[in-house]
DNA sequence: AATAAGTTCAACCGCCCTTAA
DNA sequence: TTTAAGGGCGGTTGAACTTAT
């Protein structure tokens, strides 16, 4: 897309300030650096100087290349448009798929995403997910697919410790997700869930039931609506989540959640041997086992409506939570022994295995899966390795080592959210939704103003060609 | 055909971190 | 230990483009 340069664009420095702008051409003011879109001579330049002289060093291209552009300028043309293997065009489903997953678990980390995603900017990945969360916002449809969003409100609340999710941001459009009305007594559990509930237009809004389905009795005799605290990068559920259970009373259900078939790590030996490896939550199309190994997305078709219901896929004591905690207890032994000597957290131990256990999900593209395993096959890994193989530079200048495992900092999290946790009373009695069984959805055939969604709406498809087509009716 | 409204995306900005002097 | 430079990252802007009226 090419802007019109304005003669303007030429400034005294880096910080905007074009009060002495020019009206020279390009190039013509030594000292001053251009501003606006780039030409294809400018282009031509900074490729032949990093061919040259290789990544980095940026600021050096403006004094020894005559661009007259900024080093982040520089930098940042080079990175998004210039270097070699950037894919051009629009994301493939495989890619969107793919965006959609790891933001449930990242956030807004562009750069870690696009590490993801070989050929693909961190700014690219912004926009398309700008784009499309304003899309789906406006059209009151949910950000994420349901069990990714449930891994989106626990990664949001382990990034704010339940303070201020009414006024963030992230909580208001996980917010938009499964609206159910709020004048539904019996939707409401006593807990504005929702920011926008005091909305003086409240009526039209929409409470998010995920995050009411965390509910906690204090001692106040109040409720706190929690979304448990799993590892926000776990497909499987988090060593915190698992030990939650001792928070929660034997049954080792936690009321009312999603994850309520969630086992109690029962100190029986688990079966090492077994085979039934848990499948990640990330399966998109597979439509089994869907939340961390504890409860599927089911298309009910027996009367014609589509929806979902959240059914405990597995016998209590054995979810596959525990082969999981195995299959990350055998980690420790093998992955990353030296990490883990310098970490003495359970959580730090667990998290390379993690991230291995998360890039071997089935539903990837096999490119994608490629590059994952690449990224993940060592966990001490920099981050300059993370771009594609062609790229010649960010391996070359291997100055930054990643300054944290992302999973060790939310492991770290893990623990202080659970310490919070640990203040719960240790009996949580079971609601009544609940206790009407696993064969009952969860009423969101019940919605007053659930009407089918349109089939030929690509909206509603969460991607194309995927089981999201059948998401429920929701608006 | 003209205009408005909505969308896309390249580029900039400012903050932060790392590193070296 | 302090400080400045270099660079990375996420948020934001705004021009160009597309679609709707």
């Amino acid at each position: 897309m090419a802007r019109t340069v304005s003669n303007n664009d030429i400034t005294n420095d880096e910080t905007g300030d074009d009060s002495n702008a020019t009206t020279k051409e390009e190039g013509e003011v030594k000292g001053r650096v251009r501003k606006g879109p780039w030409t294809p001579s400018e282009d031509a330049i900074l490729v032949e100087y990093v061919k040259k002289h290789g990544e980095g060093n940026w600021n050096s291209v403006h004094k020894n290349s005559g661009l007259f552009r900024c080093g982040k300028s520089c930098r940042l043309r080079w990175a998004n448009h210039l270097r070699p293997n950037l894919k051009k065009g629009a994301f493939s489903p495989e890619e969107e798929q793919i965006i959609i997953d790891l933001h449930s678990k990242l956030g807004n980390k562009w750069a870690r995403m696009a590490a993801q995603l070989p050929g693909r900017t961190d700014n690219e990945i912004k926009n398309f997910w700008n784009t499309r969360m304003k899309r789906r916002q406006r059209a009151g449809l949910p950000i994420y697919p349901p069990e990714l969003h449930a891994e989106a409100t626990a990664f949001n609340l382990q990034h704010r410790y339940l303070e201020d999710i009414p006024h963030s941001s992230f909580a208001l459009l996980l917010s938009s997700c499964y609206p159910k009305k709020l004048d539904d007594p019996s939707q409401t559990n006593g807990f504005n869930a929702n920011p926008l509930q005091n909305h003086p237009d409240s009526a039209n809004f929409y409470i998010n039931p995920c995050l009411k389905h965390f509910k906690f009795s204090n001692d106040n005799g109040g409720s706190t609506n929690l979304a448990l605290p799993l590892s926000p990068l776990s497909q499987y559920g988090s060593s915190s989540s698992t030990l939650l259970n001792h928070s929660f009373g034997d049954h080792g259900i936690i009321s009312g959640s999603p994850y309520e078939s969630f086992p109690l790590v029962s100190g029986s030996t688990p079966d090492i041997s077994s085979n039934q490896t848990p499948t990640p939550a990330s399966s998109y199309a597979s439509g089994v086992d869907g939340l961390m190994g504890s409860s599927t997305m089911a298309n009910n078709n027996n009367n014609n409506n589509d929806y979902y219901e959240v059914a405990p896929l597995s016998p209590p004591g054995n979810s596959g939570l525990l082969d999981a905690l195995v299959m990350e207890a055998q980690g420790l032994s093998h992955n990353n022994k030296s990490k883990n000597e310098e970490d003495p957290t359970l959580a730090g131990k667990l998290s390379c295995k993690r991230k291995n256990m998360e890039y071997a999900d089935e539903g990837r593209t096999e490119p994608m899966v490629s590059a994952m395993k690449k990224n993940s096959s060592n966990c001490t890994t920099t981050e300059n390795q993370r771009d594609d193989d062609n790229s010649f530079s960010q391996l070359s200048k291997g100055k930054k080592v990643m300054r944290e495992d992302p999973m060790e900092e939310m492991n770290s999290m893990d623990d202080d959210l659970f310490s919070l946790l640990n203040q719960f009373p240790l009996e949580t009695p079971m609601p009544e939704w609940y206790r009407r069984g696993e064969s009952q959805s969860l009423g969101l055939e019940n919605q007053p103003n659930a009407s089918p969604p349109d089939p030929a709406d690509q909206e509603y498809a969460w991607t194309l060609g995927t089981c999201w087509n059948n998401m429920p009716s929701i608006c």
